[in-house]
Formats: C-alpha cells, structure tokens, sequence
RNA sequence: GAUUCCGUAGCUCAGCUGGUAGAGCAAUACACUUUUAAUGUAUGGGUCCUGGGUUCGAGCCCCAGCGGGAUCACCA
C-alpha cells in the first residue's frame, strides 16, 4: 500500500488509454517467435535471405523517437536487437493511430513487444529489425531503471544498489545482462557436472530434506513441526547419511544436488540454504576421488570457458588436473614453520597462543589444527590444491588412514584461498562408528554445539554392510563464485536470504479501527461508517485524512452518496 | 554478534558553516523518416529511511530504531 509516483500514475493511465482503443494490454493469444536475437546478430551477415520474414518478442528497453521515425531496442532472452519503425508502415491507410498514439505515447520502457518484419542494416552498420507490425504483449506500469551504455561498453545509469537488486532481482536481470550471465552459467555448471556422472553411469537421487536427525555436518539446524506426527523435525545440515544408505542399498554411484539449511551466521560466502552436490561411489578410495575431481572440474571449465586457465580476482587459476597434494601436516610445516604431527592438545594450544589464536576448553586436538591451518595455510591455497589427511578427532564420518595413525583418509580441494569440495574414504565399520560418534558427544558434553548428533539407524545400515565407498561434496555455490569471478555468495544466488523489507504503514489507534472496518465493508457509506466507529467528530476526521493521505481509503462522491472504499 | 560507512525524484548521485530541495537519465508536451549514451525547446515530479531531541529554523547536529554494504568473528 503505497502512493503511486507521477510515472506509474502515467503507466496506468497508458493502460487504460489502450484499452479504450480496443488494444488488450494483456492478451491471452499466444505470440509465434521464429528467431531470437541472438540468431540473428551471429547468422545475419552470412545467411540474409533466412531474414526476411522474422517473428520476435520481448522487452522494448529503449526508444529514440524522431518524428515520423524511431529507432527503439528490443530485448528477449538472449539478447536486444534494434529496431527501425516508420510511421507509414505499421499504419497502412490514414490512421496513424498505432504509430502517433499507441507507439509514441501509449508504450514505454519496459513494456513487452511482439515485432514482426525484416532484418537489414542501417547506414551505421548496426544489424537492425524493420518493423511491419507491431503488437502490444504485456504494458508495464512500473518505470524500469534505464541503463545506458556507450559505444566503449561504459554503464552510465547503472541499477546498482545491491539492496534493490538483491530484492528485486527481476528488475536486476532484466537491465544487468552480466548478471543473467553468472546465473545462465551458474546452470551450465550442474548441467555440465550431471552429465559426467551420467555419463559414468552414476543415478541422481532424492533425499529427504525434513530430517528427524540432523546428521552428516557440524552445524547448527533450523528447525519446524510436523502437526500430524506432532513430532520435531530439522531442514538437513547434510544429505551424507541418506546418500550412504543407498549404497548400503546396492547402487554402485548416487548422486544429489541439494539446498542444505545451516542456521549461522550470513556473509559474503554463506546464506542460511546453499547448495551442494554430494556423490558416493562405491568400490572406491579417495585417491581415486582426486582424480575424478581433477577430470570433472577441467572438463567443466572447458565446457564453460573454453579453456582451463581462468582469471579469478586477480589470479590466474589454472584448473587443469593433476593438482598439488599436501597432507594437512605438512601445509601447516610449509606456510607456517612448524610440525604439528607429533603434538598433543596442550602443545597444539600452545602453538595457537604463540600464534594469538584464540582457543577454548571445547576445542579438541582436530579442531587446534584446523585453527593453524586456517589461520596460516588457507588463503595461500591459490592454484587448486589438495590438502589431505586430516586428524581423526574432526573427522567423525571418514575411515581411519591405511597407514598413518591417528589421521582419517579425507582430502579437501582448496583454490583461490577457499575451500570448493570435502571427501572422504568413508567409513564402513560400524563398530567405529559407533565409537567416533560417541567421542563427539563427548565433545558436545564439553560444550562443543556443532558435535555431530547420533545416528542409531544410520548405524543399522552399516551394521548391514556398506562396501567400502568414496564420497564427495562440491559446494555449487562457491564453485559457481569461481567460475564466474564473484566475489559474495550474493552475486550467485538468484533470491540470497535478507531480511524483510519496510514494515506496513504505521496507523494510529483510530485509523486501524476504521480500517478494520473497511475490511469487513468495503464500500461503505460515509455516514454508516462514521456511525460505526464511533469516533469524535475531531477524531473521526482526523484519522480519515490519515487514511486517504497513507492511500489505504479513498472516499467517492456520487452525486449525493459519499462512499468510501479501500484502495488496494 | 562487533566495528564502520551508507539511506535525498522511477534510476544514478550532488547538496558547503544549519537558512525556501538540485543535476543527468527516465516521464510529460512540441519539433524531427537511418538514429544509437540521438538531438533541441519547454514542463511536471520529493514521507530527504522512521521516530524523538536541540534550534527562531534540521536533508545537514544529537539520541533511538529500521534496512543495506564493507571488515572482523563463527560456519561451507
């Protein structure tokens, strides 16, 4: 409920003038489209006759009027074309109506078009569109922002309050072609993976997101109600003990792309849902893991860049395989100076405060090291590099390491200084899984709230058998930041969490209780209403003035009835 | 959560030491049949985020709140 600016009073008033002059601005008939822009800027040049009776539609983005002559621009889903449109050829015969009235006066920015007619090229040399028709698809009566560019590409009036684009992403793509750029390969990217592990032989699967136990993670969930169980449930932290009980099932590979909910904190690379892909093989180790990785991120790089040498901020990342493996021991010796393999949890802590780490009681020895790491090693992770062998103490879901004790068998993919993938051999004993959960309720007893909680069914399952398995989990959407250069999680999520927009119009006491009235009737006779409020001479007047003034009510005099009505 | 910056026309932004609210684009009107950040002339358009306070007077100063950005902390 909102006054309407000048420009959207004009909109409307557009509307209803084309109406009166029998033009729906809605219709419902389907409009045909032969070609698309984008068709006709790389294929015209080459193939002209194919472009003599084109059909396209879309959003009328700018418009140079010059008397009997415009040029205007029109945008559909790949792209905008100019268009050239002369008075005498829309309107054949005397009235020039759809040009002088409907297409100069009527349209505006951001209306939809269907343009019909045929290509050539004006003495500039822009490939341009020569409209014999012209219809009307869809009026907009809502000013888009204009953005305007010059022949260097530089944005002029460039919608860019991250706000406003973040809340009103429509408006965001329609105007910023870049940014329907990073989503259009942000989809390209899970089409791209899908297809190699289809291509493997690999099934994609669905697993439940209401969860009863929050497994598989260290995090903090959301949770909600069931009403008709009248039991707790949590939107999954991780998908990780569902994905492993398929293959205790029987499938050799699954797969999930999936929205996880973690309940944190939100900033430039974490909203509240995100989305991973995590995939189990069966039959496989986490060296294995490396390779395939390695193979899967280079073909989609190709796939999307056309090469695999990329520039990120201001690194160039070469995402060709095979990529640096570093143990976690010795990144930690080579970034920071120092060996950690032998330390216990006070000499770790130690190192932490020479470091001005701070540490708690509730970190244990695993927790220490990534600390170090994190502080010492991460942000010099540039080229993609796989740090392996991680303490067991923090690793709760991956199997002990074949040879080295006290390390669990886990890579992670680190490139640009963050982490993009997380994998395990997995752990199949159920009888050390049972131990390895019970030390992290221990840790949870000691104050740690990300523990991992116990899963008895999970556990069932691995007492069944689950052959040994590899597991992998690709954060989609910093890969995506990658890929398309982005620096916030924002920039790659179409709708990113915020919070609420502007709270309603405040009302006074007396304005509400009208209000509530006008709600049960609406219209409703002055004098009726008034009765009904109850209200002061003085109050009632006032808190109508307020009404209309905040456009909630509008009163309408007809003859002698004076009604009131509210506005929606 | 902490620190810090920001919030003014549909959009992008000015607004000095507190003294009647400005520009460009967009809109409206007129002119113009190959323009392209079209051009020329004229016109209209404001809850200066909200609520208090100080003051003769607040877009500007003070306090509180709301929303956003950046940095830090936690997490992926």
């Amino acid at each position: 409920m909102q006054l309407l600016s000048e420009q959207e009073i004009e909109r409307r008033k557009d509307r209803e003038e084309l109406m009166k002059l029998g033009i729906n601005p809605y219709p419902a008939e389907a409009f045909p489209i032969n070609v698309t822009t984008e068709d006709i800027h790389r294929n015209y040049e080459n193939r002209k006759n194919d472009y003599k009776s084109i059909s396209i539609a879309g959003r009328l983005m700018s418009r140079r009027i010059m008397g009997s002559a415009s040029f205007g621009e029109i945008q559909d889903a790949t792209g905008r074309l100019q268009f050239y449109v002369r008075r005498d050829d829309i309107c054949e015969g005397e009235d020039k109506t759809l040009y002088n009235t409907v297409f100069k006066k009527l349209l505006g920015i951001g209306d939809f078009l269907g343009l019909k007619g045929y290509i050539f090229t004006t003495q500039t040399g822009e490939i341009s569109l020569h409209v014999t028709e012209l219809t009307v698809l869809s009026k907009s009566v809502k000013p888009l922002p204009v953005v305007k560019r010059d022949e260097d590409g530089n944005v002029h009036d460039g919608f860019t309050d991250p706000e406003m684009r973040y809340r009103q992403r429509y408006v965001d793509l329609t105007v910023n072609p870049e940014v329907k750029k990073t989503f259009i390969t942000r989809s390209r990217i899970i089409t791209q993976m899908r297809r190699y592990f289809d291509d493997h032989g690999w099934l994609e699967v669905e697993t439940p997101i209401l969860q009863a136990v929050h497994g598989g993670a260290a995090a903090r969930p959301f949770d909600t109600h069931h009403n008709t169980l009248d039991m707790p449930l949590f939107l999954r932290i991780a998908n990780e003990l569902y994905l492993k009980r398929l293959i205790v099932g029987g499938f050799d590979g699954v797969y999930e792309f999936g929205k996880m909910f973690r309940n944190e904190g939100m900033d430039r690379t974490h909203n509240p849902e995100f989305t991973s892909m995590e995939i189990y093989v069966a039959y496989k180790d986490y060296i294995w893991m490396m390779e395939m990785v390695e193979e899967l991120i280079e073909q989609v790089t190709e796939k999307i860049h056309g090469k695999t040498k990329i520039t990120v901020g201001n690194n160039e990342i070469e995402f060709a395989g095979p990529y640096r493996r570093l143990t976690m021991y010795d990144s930690i010796k080579e970034y920071a100076g120092i060996d950690v393999s032998k330390m216990d949890e006070d000499g770790l802590r130690k190192v932490c405060a020479e470091m001005g780490i701070e540490t708690d009681a509730t970190m244990g020895k695993g927790k220490l090291v990534d600390e170090i790491f994190g502080e010492k090693v991460e942000a010099n992770l540039i080229q993609p590099t796989y740090i392996t062998d991680y303490p067991i103490e923090m690793t709760p879901l991956a199997k002990k390491h074949r040879t080295e004790p006290g390390l669990v068998e886990r890579f992670e993919l680190f490139v640009n200084g963050k982490e993009i993938a997380n994998a395990y051999t997995e752990l199949n004993d159920p009888i050390d899984q049972r131990e390895r959960f019970e030390d992290q309720l221990k840790l949870a007893e000691r104050g740690d709230d990300e523990a991992m909680a116990m899963d008895e069914d999970f556990l069932r399952a691995l007492e069944y058998g689950m052959p040994p398995t590899s597991g992998l989990g690709i954060g989609i959407d910093r890969l995506t930041m990658l890929l398309t250069n982005n620096t916030t999680i924002q920039e790659v999520l179409f709708f990113p969490q915020m919070r609420p927009e502007k709270k309603q119009v405040e009302m006074t006491e007396e304005e509400k209780g009208i209000f509530e009235l006008l709600k049960a009737e609406s219209p409703v006779a002055i004098a009726d209403l008034k009765g009904k409020a109850g209200l002061s001479g003085k109050k009632w007047d006032v808190a109508m003035k307020g009404l209309t003034g905040k456009g909630v009510a509008k009163v309408t005099k007809e003859g002698d009835s004076i009604t009131v009505s509210l506005v929606d």
